[in-house]
DNA sequence: CGTATTTGACCTGCGC
DNA sequence: GCGCAGGTCAAATACG
């Protein structure tokens, strides 16, 4: 209605911003220190670190092998923060995100929507919002690329934190960790056609101990929560994550797959919890419960393991 | 008026 | 090589 084709088949537009495009990916995918990544970004610095040790796989990377994280949420969450649910209302986190399309997927019958960040430009964050097609009262969040920015200062809720982290680096946004989920994972967990939305601890606990017990562990993090340095979790968890993706356990019992997988979900009472700590950041989701820290778990920690994936093409 | 969302078209990767 | 599905773009539109 809007666009008609000529428009597009006499336009150019098409191969140049194409083109734009795709050497802006590059640039971040080929070069682990993209220019953006590098310098700018407070967390970069670490980061380099580590991604170059966990990269051994700057590989040509297939669009599906892309590693995401992917978060469930209850819609029921969402609903109460944002009544747009309707469709797909990303859950609140706390960072600025653009939609940039929808599309519908095969198999499933709710779309799936696109977002962009939209705290900085150049930002390469995205996340994909879509209801889990085996529980419609799921939202499933799928992070890709992290914020190559600071922490948004706009939108709702930073005045919360703002006293915390200053200066401190963004949550690394999910990018480095590797957390994937699949509705396998949920179906998984319970079969639950009838199950209540919330994902707790039985649901996911049911279906395979060690994938809960790991998850718990891991999701769990670690002390990061009550710490001062509400960021610091974050790294934390991430490290985690990423622990867990070396684990063959995880690896082979949740998806066997390039793709790992794991569900997240966050409860009310969590979110009360968190509450206090004002709007948290998107990884917020991914632990539901905290205080249980494994010592092993710990030890495993790598600071390493950051997914390269975000620069590999999205 | 500026920003966010909607939406159809285009592009790419992947499977056959 | 072709078709499908997923992902992204950007004009049009809605909303503040």
């Amino acid at each position: 209605m809007r666009k008609h084709k000529g428009k597009y088949q006499e336009s150019t537009r098409r191969h140049t911003r194409v083109k734009e495009v795709f050497s802006n990916m590059e640039d971040h995918e080929e070069h682990d220190n993209s220019p953006e990544n590098s310098g700018e970004s407070p967390t970069s610095d670490m980061f380099n670190d580590m991604k170059t040790t966990s990269t051994s796989s700057t590989l040509k990377r297939s669009r599906r092998s892309i590693q995401k994280r992917v978060v469930s949420v209850p819609l029921r969450d969402i609903e109460g923060s944002r009544l747009k649910s309707e469709t797909n209302a990303p859950p609140s986190d706390s960072w600025a995100w653009r939609k940039y399309g929808q599309k519908p997927i095969k198999g499933s019958p709710y779309p799936r929507g696109y977002y962009r960040c939209s705290s900085s430009k150049g930002c390469p964050a995205r996340k994909q919002v879509e209801r889990s097609r085996t529980d419609p009262t799921m939202v499933m969040v799928t992070y890709s690329c992290e914020h190559n920015h600071p922490w948004p200062a706009s939108r709702n809720n930073n005045h919360h934190h703002h006293h915390h982290n200053s200066a401190a680096s963004p949550p690394p946004a999910a990018s480095t960790t590797t957390t994937t989920t699949t509705e396998e994972t949920v179906s998984n967990s319970d079969d639950q056609e009838e199950d209540p939305p919330l994902i707790t601890k039985q649901s996911i606990s049911e279906p395979d101990e060690k994938f809960t017990s790991t998850l718990d562990q891991v999701v769990t993090g670690g002390p990061f929560v009550t710490s001062s340095d509400q960021f610091g979790w974050c790294y934390d968890l991430e490290s985690t994550t990423s622990t867990m993706l070396e684990s063959p356990l995880m690896a082979g019992d949740i998806v066997g797959d390039a793709d790992m997988a794991m569900i997240f979900s966050i409860r009310e009472e969590d979110e009360s919890l968190f509450a206090d700590l004002g709007e948290l950041p998107e990884c917020t989701t991914v632990f539901r419960r905290r205080g249980i820290i494994n010592e092993e778990e710990h030890h495993h920690r790598r600071p390493c393991n950051l997914a390269p994936w975000c620069g590999t093409k999205g």
